[in-house]
DNA sequence: CGCCTCTCTGACAACGTTGCCAGGAGTTTA
DNA sequence: TAAACTCCTGGCAACGTTGTCAGAGAGGCG
């Protein structure tokens, strides 16, 4: 009781010079202001809010006490005294720093921003268990809604937070089985076009280079490859598709099966640019140089040796539509869940427009 | 009262079929856990939380109307009552679809979730006036920490918000006269490196296509080509040199420039790497095509037609070295304000590997 | 001078959570 | 049998803010 603590001093109270470097004085408090300037608490509030019914001189005093002590509004505090509005929304995504992620994340940050909500975002990496701790995360710190770019799993869990009031939009893929908007791009009829891009050119050999079945955009584009050759009468052969996603290794066993034998596949579609781009490198070491045509655009397609056909979306629009859309409902627009699909637009280059070789003599 | 509720039982005690479609129920708070569970409201807060003490079957009841009522706990109120520890970190960059910033974003990313913080991100689209906003909504949010890409303009506001015991990391950009660390690339010595690069395959009169004068790196990078230049003994004509941004026109005209006359510049050296596409597509239409070395690695750079040569810096390393900088700052670890400065790496690809073309006959 | 209105101000409760403390039931020990 | 101890549980205050309400003056009017 009469010795002196040893270690550090105690916050709040703390003798001046306390602050070695990081975490610490405390922040101070309306409380701190109010003292500081001689008034009630609640007039500092009023300032801080930009409220009327304050004297002028008054709420100079309380400014000046706000300047010299560095007062910040605590919004956890305001939001949790507040109720309802966070002011806030989550996005959760495969990967923040994929290009068509990253896109689509100003996209919504920007519309975020004009409607004064504060974003969150997360890359789940295609893992459920990562996107649900997210999710989970975001709807913790109480978000006014959500953008989802869901993963291939379950998402159950979701029915309870937009039971309990969170808007819920999802983007680039549906959540089936729940009550939410979705933003989606035509994907079955974009692939579609770039199958019917590469048989206009003669081709009747196409190959094609999907991601993982599992996930619903590589299944759409699937099928809007099935329907173009269905619809001109080319038998698809088995080893002319391969799901296997942009691993490189296994584009190039996919690309080797396509390529061998009697019938080699003249033109290839890939699923994804990422697959584009691997398929693009397997092109350097090979003489065998199928026709390409990629879904999903990607900078520098236009520079570079042969510039890539490719069918492309605009993850801008999809992220400004769903964004959107959030802030409709968040705004109280009821009605059935809405499901929108954006077109995708063919841009040749080059990569796309060859004629297949003649036959080979046997 | 007499009529069956339609639709999914009510959450909390809101009354049946308020509930249109998104903003409806309130959330269940531990108040009406502990009245369904049947037990006091600390009770829940131990189950919650996976406090020792409770006895199972108890916790067994609590976990049921957890489960039932949807219940998730308020981070927000948590974290008032707690005060110190947000368990958040806020990160403000140029703009977070820019590919150097979303590799850097990713990174830290990945080190705040190894440390269980949630991460703010917002871009400030290079504008003072945003950033501050960001910032300042980040630390109304109570971050522990912020990593920023800095603007240019000043940043005295920081000043508060550190003394208040948020930790600040610069990443990219220094903070000058503020005690805060900061990761950067070696900017001056990549720039050398590159105009060396150059230098050693015989070229004399190159150009420096660089970004606006008043960004730290650009300031950086322009002294570092300066520096080859002169230690080769080269003048560097004042036409040579254009600090006008990635901006296309602005490299048409600096590249019209710098190709007129007797004595046109047989290479040049491209401060970024938005401006070195723009160097690529001028490329395309023209004849006179100068050895190019970029600043900054881009995707596909080895792709292109003319594969490029590049000064490599690596945005993840960066962001990586700053997130953990900024949580052993968190950890406690004191301390002068550490500069940390990440080599850069030159890597040779085709563009800037021929030799200048002999000088034409007068 | 009394009454009313108007302007400005502050006290108080509450948001949802957790830390501190106390109390009750059951068990062991003296 | 009382005391001491353990185990489990709940009450209460407090985090920093805002909404509600009431009170203190000042000024106007009959």
């Amino acid at each position: 009781m009469a010795d002196e603590p040893i270690g550090p001093a105690p916050v709040g109270s703390a003798p001046v010079g306390s602050a070695p470097l990081g975490q610490p004085t405390v922040r101070p408090t309306m409380k701190d202001v109010a003292a500081a300037a001689g008034v009630g608490l609640k007039t500092v509030s009023r300032v801080v809010n930009g409220e009327s019914g304050v004297r002028e001189a008054t709420a100079q005093r309380v400014r000046a006490a706000v300047a010299q002590l560095g007062f910040r509004r605590n919004d956890s505090a305001r939001l949790l005294r507040q109720g309802r509005h966070t002011s806030s929304v989550g996005l959760v995504l495969d990967d923040v720093s994929d290009p068509f992620s990253s896109l689509l994340h100003r996209a919504v940050e920007e519309v975020a921003r004009a409607h004064g909500s504060l974003l969150f975002t997360g890359s789940s990496a295609a893992d459920p268990a990562r996107e649900r701790e997210l999710t989970l995360a975001f709807c913790a710190r109480r978000v006014d809604g959500l953008i989802v770019v869901p993963t291939s799993a379950e998402h159950s869990y979701l029915a309870q937070e937009m039971a309990a009031g969170t808007a819920v939009v999802a983007v680039d893929r549906p959540l089936p089985g729940l009550a939410a908007d979705a933003v989606l791009s035509d994907n079955r009829g974009g692939s579609r076009s770039g199958a019917d891009h590469l048989l206009r050119q003669g081709h009747r050999r196409i190959g094609y280079l999907g991601d993982l079945p599992g996930i619903f955009t590589a299944a759409e584009r699937l099928h809007g490859y099935r329907q173009a050759m269905a619809d001109a009468g080319c038998a698809v052969q088995s080893h002319w598709v391969s799901m296997g996603g942009p691993d490189p290794v296994g584009v190039r066993l996919a690309l080797d099966r396509m390529l061998a034998g009697r019938h080699p596949v003249t033109a290839v579609l890939c699923g994804n640019n990422r697959t584009s781009v691997a398929v693009l490198r397997e092109w350097g070491t090979r003489a065998q140089r199928p026709a390409l045509v990629g879904f999903d655009d990607f900078e520098l397609a236009d520079l570079l040796a042969t510039p890539v056909t490719v069918v492309a979306q605009d993850p801008i629009r999809l992220g400004r539509t769903a964004a959107q859309l959030l802030f409709r409902r968040l705004a109280g627009e009821r009605g059935r869940p809405q499901l929108i699909e954006l077109p995708t637009r063919l841009i040749p280059r080059g990569s796309g427009e060859s004629a297949p070789a003649p036959e080979p003599a046997r």
